[in-house]
DNA sequence: CGGCTTTGACCTGCGC
DNA sequence: GCGCAGGTCAAAGCCG
């Protein structure tokens, strides 16, 4: 990687960060840390993940006014059935998000716990962001423009199962296709070849979560199984990738550990659940369920997708704006949520960017009006 | 024995 | 074409 894309990455993390930063304090999310301390919570961080996340997301919504919907982490992992294509979805893409491009520079967010911890006297942080990626229904709409792609093509995500499952499926094709050598089956090839590699750049929407955490595999009612483990470059922390055991379930998750606080785990969950959670179904959703969801709509009810519609998520964000390169105004909602659990306080901290143009989607088209905005808040 | 983790090999995409 | 890094596979081993 050039120090060029390095440089600019970082610039995107400072902004990325700054955004966070600003959140923990523009808003008055502190104001839960004193308001909900009798909300009870188990005592394994990593077992508590579930019941932390959801009432990291519900609890907020008491004194959020944007927030008359409820909105818990099941609803993330859940969502509701929705079409991506339709409505407000198609409405905003959403910054991309691979945990290494978003995290792997790791000082705002080091600076952002740093900061919580200060703002409330030493309490153990769990600081999570929630992350959209690109929607599906966006890549597939969206065109790709030479100078750029759509916001999923920024990672280096494979597409969830189906894309990975196919790949050894997609070799022995081509070794076919190669084995019947005609001018035609050239160009057919080509043509083949034109048209996996637009399917391959459709990606499952991705959510990522930082979480402060002595565990790496957090708890979150859905089972996994881990499926390979990578050391990551310039991270002494290898990145372990689980899938969800569920039979045709092609939720992935992977789980590293930020390398410059090593206190913070990335979960970087894609793809969208089409099942119950086994918690669920296991009849432990009581246990799971953050006290507020009691009272609410099962999250479970229905079919379930991850990630959450963005619909709801922007229910709950109050919006900031940048403008980019082509001082063109976007609206970013983005929010943070403190939630304290006896002596644990939580910072949830959302992240959403909306109405991106069609070809805004590659980090590295992203960066400059990300500098551009921090120069402008920031000269 | 089934389910899960570990781990080396392999594949793919991308930049040079 | 080559090298690198991310992602995935699958055999082997572990564990309850």
């Amino acid at each position: 990687m050039s120090d060029d894309k390095s440089t600019a990455r970082d610039l995107y993390y400072q902004e990325y960060h700054h955004q966070l930063y600003n959140n923990s304090y523009d808003r008055s999310t502190f104001n839960h840390q004193s308001g909900n301390n009798n909300i009870p919570r188990s005592s394994s961080s990593a077992s508590s993940f579930h019941n932390d996340l959801n009432g990291l997301l519900s609890s907020s919504s008491s004194s959020d006014p944007l927030t008359q919907q409820q909105l818990s982490f099941t609803d993330y992992l859940h969502g509701t059935s929705v079409d991506y294509n339709t409505g407000g979805d198609r409405d905003f893409n959403l910054l991309p998000c691979s945990s290494p491009e978003i995290f792997s520079s790791l000082d705002g967010v080091g600076g952002v716990l740093d900061k919580n911890k200060n703002h409330i006297g030493g309490s153990k942080i769990s600081n999570l962001v929630v992350d959209p990626a690109g929607c599906t229904g966006d890549i597939v709409n969206n065109p790709v423009t030479p100078n750029s792609s759509s916001v999923s093509s920024s990672s280096t995500e494979a597409a969830g199962d189906d894309d990975s499952c196919n790949k050894r499926k997609t070799n022995d094709e081509n070794q076919l296709s190669k084995g019947s050598e005609d001018g035609n089956d050239l160009s057919k090839n080509k043509l083949n070849k034109q048209n996996k590699k637009v399917d391959k750049k459709q990606r499952e929407p991705r959510f990522a979560f930082m979480t402060k955490s002595e565990v790496d595999h957090l708890e979150d009612g859905y089972r996994w199984r881990k499926y390979g483990q990578k050391a990551v470059k310039n991270s002494i922390y290898p990145r372990s990738y689980y899938r969800c055991t569920t039979q045709k379930c092609t939720v992935k998750k992977r789980v590293e550990r930020s390398y410059q606080d090593p206190a913070v785990v990335i979960t970087t969950y894609e793809g969208q659940h089409n099942h119950q959670s086994p918690a669920t179904l296991r009849g432990n959703a009581a246990r799971l369920l953050a006290p507020s969801m009691l009272t609410s709509p099962s999250p479970f009810v229905g079919s379930s997708s991850f990630p959450p519609r963005h619909q709801d998520l922007m229910l709950r964000m109050p919006s900031s704006s940048f403008t980019n390169d082509n001082n063109q105004v976007h609206d970013y909602k983005s929010s943070n949520y403190m939630y304290p659990q006896n002596n644990l306080t939580a910072t949830t901290t959302v992240l959403h960017q909306q109405q991106l143009p069609a070809d805004y989607g590659l980090l590295q088209d992203m960066v400059p009006s990300f500098n551009h905005d921090e120069q402008k808040q920031h000269p």
